[in-house]
Parts: C-alpha cells; sequence; structure tokens
DNA sequence: AATCTGAATTTTGAATTCATTATTAAGTAA
DNA sequence: TTACTTAATAATGAATTCAAAATTCAGATT
C-alpha cells in the first residue's frame, strides 16, 4: 500500500470553475475588452459548453467585480475608471503592506532564495530590454512575497484587485526612467526581508505601489481621451 | 408629468441575487449552521425556486469563502476555525484602520451627526442591558464609518469578512467587563472622528478590533471543544 | 455478527426547453 | 423623409430534463 499513498486522487474541476478561468484570463489578457457585451451564446458555442455553467461562471465574476450584469440584458465587462483606481490604489496598499510585514515574520530561507533567484532573472530580462519577461518576474516576485506571508484570504483578495489593474494595458505606457526606478525598489524589497525589517518593507511596497499608480493612471488618462473621441459604449 | 417623476422603476432583483441575500442572512442567524450540508433540493422547495438560480447562488456564495464546494457532492456550510480567524483578524485590522483613516479625512457633518446620535442610543442599550439593541446600533455606527470612508469596495470587502466572523454567536459570550470596554473604545473612535485624527481612528479601531477578536477566539474554543465530544462533520 | 458486493435510490452537474423581456426590422401615417 | 407602431427576431432568466456520480441498503459471504 506504500507505493499507492502517492497517487494523487482524480481532481476533474467543474466546468463553471473552468469557465471563470478562462474568462478571466480573457478579459485580463484583453480578448473581452472593457465596455464589452459578454456575447454569452458565442462564448458557450467557442467553448464546447452549455449555458448553465457560462452563467454560473458569469454570476461569480460579476460578484468578484469583473463584470456588470444588467437585468434582462446581459453581462458587459466592467470599465475600469479612474474612480475605480482612486478606491483600489489605497487598498492595495493597505493590504501590500500588511502582506509585507507578515512575509518579513514567515519567510523561510528556501523561500528567500527563490526570491534572489527570480530578482535576478527579472535584472536580465531588465537589461535585454525584455518587458514581458520582465513583467513574468516581476509578478512571479510579488507571488513569492504574497506566498511568504502565508494568509490565504489576503492573497486572494490582493489577487481579485490585481486582476482589476492588471487588465489596464499600462506596461507599454511604463517610461525608461520609471522602469529604473521599480527596478531600483525591488532591490530595496529584497534588502528589506533579508534583514526582515517588515515596518520598512511595508512602506516600500506602498511607495512601490504608488509609482505603479501614477503609471497606470497616467495610462488611463490617456485611454479615455482617445477613445471618446472614437465612441462611446453604452 | 412632474408627480410620476418621483415614481421609481420597478426593480425586480434575479432570484439568484435574492437567493445570494437569503442564503446569506440563513449562514449567518445560523439557520444553516457551520459544517452542515446545504440541502439544495429542501432549500429550493422552502423557498420556491428552481435549482438553476440557487446554484448560481451556490457558486457566489463559495466564490465568497462563505462555502465550500466539494465535487459532485454539493455544498457545505464552511466552518470558521481558529487557524481562519487568525488569518482574518489581521486583514480586518489593516482594513478597518484604513476605513478609519478615510473616514476622518471624508466624514460629513450630518454623517457626523448621525453618528452620535446612533451612539447615545447605543448607550441606551447598553445601561439597559439590551444586548441585540447594543449590537444593532453598533454595528450601524461602524457602518456609518465605512460610509463616511467612501471606498464601496474597501467596504464590501470588509462585509465579505465581518460575515464570515459574524456568524460566530460569541456574543453571548461578552463578558461585562468586555463590554464596558467595548463602549470606552466607541467613545474613543467618535473623539479621534471629532478631532479627525486618521492616525489615531486608525491604532484605535485596530485595537478595538483586536479585542473583539479575542471575544471571539476564546468563543471559538470553547466551542470546538464541546463539539468535539459530541460528533464531527464530514 | 461484521464486512463486502451490487442493485436501487438519491443527488449532483450540465444540457435543454420554455416563457418573458429586449432588440431589431418593417410598415404606416404625418 | 421622419417619427411612430407593431410584428418578427433574438436574448435573457428560470424551470425542466437527462446523464453521471454518490449514497443507501438489501442480501451474500466469511
Amino acid at each position: 500500500m506504500s507505493a499507492l499513498d502517492r497517487v494523487t486522487s482524480i481532481k476533474r474541476p467543474s466546468l463553471h470553475e473552468e469557465l471563470i478561468d478562462r474568462l478571466r484570463t480573457m478579459i485580463v489578457e484583453g480578448v473581452l475588452t472593457a465596455g464589452e457585451k459578454v456575447p454569452e451564446r458565442a462564448l458557450c458555442e467557442k467553448l464546447g459548453v452549455s449555458r448553465t455553467p457560462m452563467r454560473e461562471a458569469l454570476k461569480v465574476l460579476a460578484a468578484d467585480g469583473l463584470l456588470t450584469l444588467e437585468p434582462n440584458r446581459g453581462a458587459r465587462v466592467r470599465a475600469i475608471t479612474l474612480d475605480d483606481l482612486e478606491e483600489v490604489f489605497p487598498l492595495m496598499g493597505a493590504l501590500e503592506a500588511l502582506a509585507g510585514e507578515l512575509a518579513c515574520a514567515n519567510i523561510t530561507v528556501a523561500q528567500m532564495t527563490e526570491l534572489r533567484k527570480t530578482h535576478e532573472l527579472m535584472l536580465e530580462c531588465f537589461h535585454a530590454s525584455d518587458l514581458s519577461g520582465y513583467f513574468r518576474h516581476n509578478q512571479r516576485i510579488h507571488e513569492i512575497i504574497m506566498q511568504a506571508a502565508g494568509n490565504a484570504t489576503l492573497s486572494s483578495m490582493v489577487q481579485s484587485l490585481a486582476v482589476r489593474v492588471r487588465r489596464a494595458r499600462y506596461l507599454a505606457n511604463m517610461s525608461s526612467e520609471r522602469w529604473h526606478q521599480a527596478v531600483a525598489e525591488h532591490e530595496e524589497i529584497i534588502m528589506a526581508l533579508d534583514v526582515r525589517d517588515g515596518q520598512r518593507l511595508g512602506a516600500i511596497l506602498k511607495r512601490h505601489l504608488a509609482n505603479k499608480f501614477a503609471t497606470v493612471r497616467q495610462w488611463l488618462i490617456e485611454q479615455e481621451n482617445t477613445s471618446s473621441s472614437a465612441g462611446k459604449h453604452r
């Protein structure tokens, strides 16, 4: 029976859960764009599922704030506005600061090692001007910190907020100076974690976020300006 | 046409939204108790709806952390454990502190007036030993602060966390000293708001919460002790 | 008696169907 | 033409139906 113990149980995620993931990804990646109506029928056909699990997924995503449900007229991808951003920013700040404090208290040596390793990889991407690689490693770093914090509830809340912001394809907008600044901030983050200074890490993360939001904000303003000349949703 | 203007549009919330509210209330009020399987069919019959909207509501509540969905074997009311509590507490602390800061910056005179009024009512209940009245006004006070903070996202997150904790019927457990302490803390809260001292309010709210959690924690421990002698779920 | 097997029943997951409400299109009158 | 009806079409919301999985329980086996 010893060899059998290592066999993991077959997990077949229900359709609605897979759909939640798929739709979320589609929204983040811009396949479904903000303000746009969600083509329920078309999506069902494309993904080969019936309306029942699809609608379950839509309800969940709406409760999560990614969609709005207009009675009798379907779902719409919720557009992120400047007002939203101003709401989300202080929240993310408070949550990331908390994550930093908790991470300092709980991070393991292994996690610290992976963090440094990922940071190195990120630096390489930075020097190679590989934006998407940089973005990937950057995200991973924040994931490790969140993981080290060891608070699943906190993690999922930050995740949910991050997705709402991540839709904004603000990265292309990141200036060279801003990029340098971000890298410098990451150095500080690693250092604070190294000496387990929770207070300081919290402050750095908050500032890091504030700078990021300034970039997103700028991007959003430009977006609204260009799109208003074209056409309005709704 | 002037009289007609005041007529509000008929809003018939979709079934699944009403169900979300109903089920949430049932969980908070203990009609559906922690660890218990949700009797899908029976609930549908009781509430006079079909399984479709009911299942949509269950999915949303599960995503919100109030239920767990076990594949092919239905939903279960998620029991709050000590570990959960330890997770939720620092989160609520950070969020309430933020709410306090924002409230100080944005509270209106009208809101401040209502706050004082509600505080008076709460005091009356306290002196009359009316626990449920006290609880109601107490909750209202925190609602007003959250409203004054003017951050809907923050508000809904705190709400969601609060519900998870509120299920615990810890109030009966509140000692006389603790009750006195809570009232004193509320005085402090009002004062800090009065002079718009965000930092201080944040600290007070955090401490207020810490004390509350100590009470909940004690209640939970007693619960786990008494229930383990009886029988286990699952 | 205790455990195992397998059919009967119940419950769940998902597709389908049905009724209602929006949207579009076509026709009519000014 | 332009505005206004009204019929046709499409979508949404919710109930029902159907297949697959879990649970229960009677009977068989040790």
